[in-house]
DNA sequence: GCGACAG
DNA sequence: ATCTTGTCGC
């Protein structure tokens, strides 16, 4: 399988783009639904090189199944509301490498929660049909209360009057998390789905492991 | 107009 | 994202 990205040369551009592929956004998804494999994506950076990693856990077990680090180069600046053209590329290629197919994507960041609704999460999941949600450690756009201090607990992420998202706290006392779905999955299966990953710390087992790969390839390729 | 701004 | 020591707690 072969996704292709359109690279765009200027900020203006990838609006464009943005623009374009929300028309394809699933908000809706098929419902409840546990996935049986669950994939974490994220990406390291060390100057103009960099590292995506991508790690399928058992829904269940949250056993390793598979997992790939591609290696490359930033080929788009960091611009907020512009991430997914600085990582997808590189998570887009580490997707295809995959033995199996996961049942949901779970990115680092937003899902509709963003200025134009269109974030990382969507784009990902427009691009490769595959169910996405977003998992962010930091507020972007958006307001909300603060949710009670247990595990489980949740207030909406509201943005000009629309629920965006949620700030979903998945460990006693600790900050919450910023959850919002990308595509083919509703936002209850994504809450419900990031508390099952998320049994002993705050981050979801999938971006943890993601994120140690991916550090892990930047320093076996910098050895090379 | 001025700041804020996922990773 | 990345640059970084010690410190508190299980």
């Amino acid at each position: 399988m072969r996704l292709p990205m359109t690279m765009p040369a200027t900020p203006r551009e990838a609006e464009l783009i943005q623009e374009e592929l929300r028309s394809r956004l699933d908000l809706v998804g098929p419902g409840e639904r546990r996935p049986a494999r669950v994939a974490g994506v994220d990406v390291a950076y060390a100057d103009d090189r960099l590292a995506a990693a991508v790690v399928v856990l058992d829904g269940v077990t949250l056993q390793v199944l598979d997992q790939v680090a591609v290696p490359g180069r930033v080929a788009f600046d960091y611009v907020p509301g512009l991430l997914a053209f600085r990582e997808l590329p590189s998570v887009i290629q580490a997707l295809e490498r995959l033995s199996v197919t996961p049942d949901l994507v779970v990115c680092d960041g937003y899902g509709i929660a963003h200025p134009r609704r269109f974030g990382l999460a969507c784009h990902l999941g427009v691009l490769t049909g595959l169910p996405a949600i977003g998992v962010a450690k930091t507020a972007f756009v958006g307001a909300y209360d603060e949710p009670a201090h247990e595990r489980g607990a949740w207030s909406e992420l509201r943005l000009d009057g629309d629920v965006v998202g949620r700030v979903l706290r998945t460990q006693d006392g600790v900050k919450p998390v910023f959850v919002s779905v990308g595509h083919a999955v509703d936002l209850d299966t994504a809450c419900h789905n990031v508390l099952t990953l998320t049994p002993r710390y705050r981050l979801p087992e999938t971006t943890r492991a993601a994120d140690r790969l991916s550090r892990e390839a930047l320093r076996s390729a910098s050895a090379t």
